[in-house]
Parts: C-alpha cells; structure tokens; sequence
DNA sequence: ATCATAAATTTCGATATCGAACAAAATGAG
DNA sequence: CTCATTTTGTTCGATATCGAAATTTATGAT
C-alpha cells in the first residue's frame, strides 16, 4: 500500500494543476489510446464499478472533455470519446504523467522492474 | 493497481458482514496490537490524511468501538483507545483477517513473497 | 507575561467509490 | 411472437478521502 500510495500520490499531484483526479485522467487516458469505449469497458480498464463510471464521465461531461452518444444497435449502451478540447487536455498532461511514472520507477532497475511486474501480475490474477 | 485491489477487495469482503470498512478495521487492528494511540499516529499508520481520521473515528466512536480521550498534559492530542465491544469485536475479527491475507499472498513461493517485499519497500520509499 | 509561531484536530466543500435497487433494452427458449 | 432472463447504465444512500481554512492548545523568544 505505501508503494501504491506514494506513485499514485504523485500522480496525483500533477494532476491537481489541471483539476483533474486520477479516475478522470485514466478515463481520458483510456480513451485516447484506445479509441471512443463504453462505460462498462471503462470500468473494466480502470478498475472501477459502473455505478463510479457514471459518476466520472458525468464530470467530465460537464467539463466538456468527453461526449456520450448512444449506440444505434444497442440503446442500452454508452459510447465514451473525446471532444477536441478533452483531445487537447490529455495531449498536454500525458507527457508529463509518462515522466512521472518512469522517475518513479527508475528507483528500480530494469530487472527489478521486470521481477515486479511478474510478481504484482501473480497476485493480481490469484495464479 | 491490479494486485492490491484483488488483495484489499478480498480483506473488505471478509469485513462486510460486520459493517466494517477497512479503514475501520485498520484503525481498531493497530489500537489492538500497539495500544491506545494519537489521531496523527493512527494516520501515519494506515497512511491516510487527518481529516480522514476524524472521519474514521467518528463513525467507531458513534458504534461504541472507541473511546476517545483528550491528554491531560497536551489537550491538543486525542487518544484513541479501545471499548470492550470494539475489543471483542476485533478479537474475532482479526484471525480470519489473517487468514485471508495469508492465503491470497500463498500464491506467491516465501523467496517471492521476501522478492516483493523488498522490491516494494524500495518503490515505497523511494530509495 | 506576551505574542508570534507551531502542532493536533476539526470543519468544510468537493469527489470518489461501492453495493443494491431500479429502469430500459436486448436476447433466447418455446 | 412472448415472456423470462440478461445486460447496461443510472439512481440512491452511505462512507471515504483529500486539501485548505479554522480552531484550540502548546511553546519559545523577548
């Protein structure tokens, strides 16, 4: 916990400036890599609940970040993608964040890196 | 982020039944293996802010499982120590607490638990 | 003794976050 | 086709959580 505490806190700060939280950013993030996604895949790339992805993508709707459209096919579900000012927000503050996350990591070496993602990745799949 | 939440959603679990939230029962487990402690040593412990143990500690004081004191010496300070119900309470609850971390980490060998450990404690501090 | 400063806690305002209950839409068995 | 079931998302109620401002108490310098 303190090692997930003291990089996400980090993270987290650099964020502030922008007044963005860290559930925000990945959604920004997610969808800037990936591509427009729904609520439920969200979820499951973030790691969180549905009931928490409504919460968020309502405040990045209301900050004009992102857009909602229903599909046609499938009126239950929710197509998540970026509007061009969200497209520029998170061009700006991703740089920094993968800089962040690498000076972090760089207390470890590259083998020490790799030996924790095995293991972390172990625990996180129970197998 | 994987890892813990797989590790820290299977210890809430466990504490549902009896209407704990973990930083309830983190907050009772440290009294009950340290003894009485200050608001600002419960925080440093389970690494949260404060204001959250304000927070914490008034939801426990408010189930009877706490007791809080001002010190006599310094009025500032805030001694949080434990209730008979909040003993018996953890009492019960903490070998199966135990348990369960025991076996969610049994998916990694003993060398690889120390592996972690020593990788994270690095990550943790930042040295 | 007095006052500026420091330390411990609380309050405030804002999100996050979850589980459960709900609503709407899709699907599949007969 | 029709109804039960499943899936997707929202709402609700509760707590967590933080940073900043406020409050109370202690301390140290003069």
């Amino acid at each position: 916990m303190r090692a997930s505490n003291r990089t996400t806190g980090q993270i987290h700060r650099q964020l502030l400036p922008d007044n963005l939280t860290q559930s925000q950013f990945s959604v920004l993030e997610a969808i800037y890599h990936l591509g427009p996604l729904t609520q439920g895949e969200l979820g499951a790339k973030i790691l969180k609940s549905n009931a928490n992805l409504t919460t968020v993508v309502d405040s990045l709707e209301r900050k004009k970040l992102v857009r909602r459209d229903r599909f046609h096919d499938d009126r239950r579900r929710v197509r998540v993608s970026l509007t061009s000012p969200g497209k520029a927000l998170i061009g700006r503050v991703f740089p920094r964040h993968a800089e962040i996350v690498e000076r972090v990591m760089t207390v470890l070496s590259e083998a020490e890196q790799e030996q924790l993602m095995a293991l972390l990745k172990k625990l996180g799949t129970g197998t």
